[in-house]
DNA sequence: TAGTGGTCTAGACCACTTT
DNA sequence: AAGTGGTCTAGACCACTAA
């Protein structure tokens, strides 16, 4: 077995594992050979049959069912355009809708409350008080997309921004009829591993990380009237943005 | 030890370390509690310690130095402009701490060559030869991302694009030069666990994603004449975008 | 030299899935 | 009932770091 002392088995193993899956031998769905298997055919402990799967694991080539087996993982992205979608909320529509080009998607988790902004959002906002909007967006029955919006609680107030359901249109609608229609946006991409509330919600198998946008609204007067972060699950995503020289 | 028994020892630990990691009890650089240590306070195996550590370990939120201990990780990015046009509505509103000003990238593997285009390149492209252009950047010696550019061979041949040094101002000078300056551009971002060679080159420690960030570049006329990828790690980039309705 | 994390063995019991 | 992954114990030897 070993043919280069030097690299531990267990990454030996994860390594010819690894190859056969980016080779296309073991496609989406297929089922690794196990914990046992392993043991058998190497001549292992247990242990180090777990860690070799487990760096595949990590590495979000593979997910573990629990008396089933390891399998290889899918990965359908859905195409977030960043720059164009924003241009139809005028026209009533959800922006959401843009994302999934009519796979059917749920919203759920929805919770609205007033509280005291936290640091960064009061600092942007220029208002201690907002309101908060939380949701969670699945796509066929997989959970993608965990958002939270933050508004001034001056501007929300009595409002159905201040509502579970914001109505038709949803809440750019509403800022508009307040005179306060967004017109620039910032987002801002980062990546990291989800954290366990995170992982949770998402129900992310190990090795999946997350892509955390965040996004400012600003009204043609550059006012801020929209602080919203996005987490994504980042297997289920691919951010498109457009722009010119 | 086990308040609520039904979650595992390792788990609750974990959690406890990470708790004290959030709230600053334990800051950036900080050591933690080491295997012996946990396996003394908690009154379990080592392989248990371990897994404990590994879970925090695999969050990005430490990392492990061989014959020292475990640490406590830093998050300290840059901020990378993707449109910088508006930049009047990011003033005073950077969310997350970024310092990005007179911080020098070292080029370096920089490996310049003539080679048959990738499917999903050649597509792009409408070329099957390219030039394609390899290179490493770092920062302040830390290595933080891998660029690999593709260029239609019959736009590059014979030019400095096909040389390791492209000259004064870049490729992009050059394409200029040849009456085919980029004008509009679309940049596709995505999240996902590094491969091994992406792990060695960027020295990345375990538990942190890395960005792919894939960039065309088209002429005024629509024509493709840039396909760029960029692997970048995660925990040392945030992408900003600015864009309007 | 003492302590640390990295790797590995050889067991064990459990919850869960599949047959 | 058999097989699977999840958790855990109790050891071992090693390479590396720091005092």
């Amino acid at each position: 077995m070993p043919e280069r002392p030097e690299i531990p088995i267990y990454r030996q193993i994860a390594d010819q594992l690894r190859a056969a899956i980016l080779a296309g031998e073991l496609r989406d769905g297929d089922r690794l050979p196990g914990e046992n298997t392993l043991m058998r055919e190497y001549g292992i402990a247990r242990a180090t049959a777990r860690q070799a799967l487990a760096v595949l694991i990590n590495e979000g080539l593979a997910v573990a069912r629990r008396g089933s087996g390891v399998y290889v993982r899918l990965f359908r992205p859905i195409r977030r355009h960043g720059s164009q979608r924003l241009t139809r909320w005028r026209e009533g529509e959800a922006i959401w809708e843009a994302d999934t080009r009519g796979r059917p998607y749920v919203v759920d988790a929805v919770h609205v409350e007033r509280a005291e902004a936290p640091a960064d959002v009061a600092a942007v906002l220029g208002s201690g008080q907002v309101w908060v909007r939380q949701r969670r967006y699945s796509v066929e029955e997989r959970p993608v997309q965990l958002a939270t919006s933050f508004y001034p609680a001056a501007l929300a107030e009595g409002t159905r921004i201040a509502e579970a359901d914001s109505g038709p249109g949803g809440v750019y609608a509403r800022l508009r009829e307040l005179g306060k229609g967004p017109s620039h946006f910032t987002e801002e991409i980062r990546g990291r591993m989800p954290m366990p509330p995170e992982s949770r919600m998402l129900e992310l198998p190990a090795g999946t990380p997350v892509l955390v946008v965040t996004r400012l609204a600003y009204t043609a007067e550059g006012e801020a009237v929209e602080f919203n972060q996005m987490i994504m699950d980042a297997a289920a995503y691919i951010l498109q943005y457009d722009f010119e020289a």
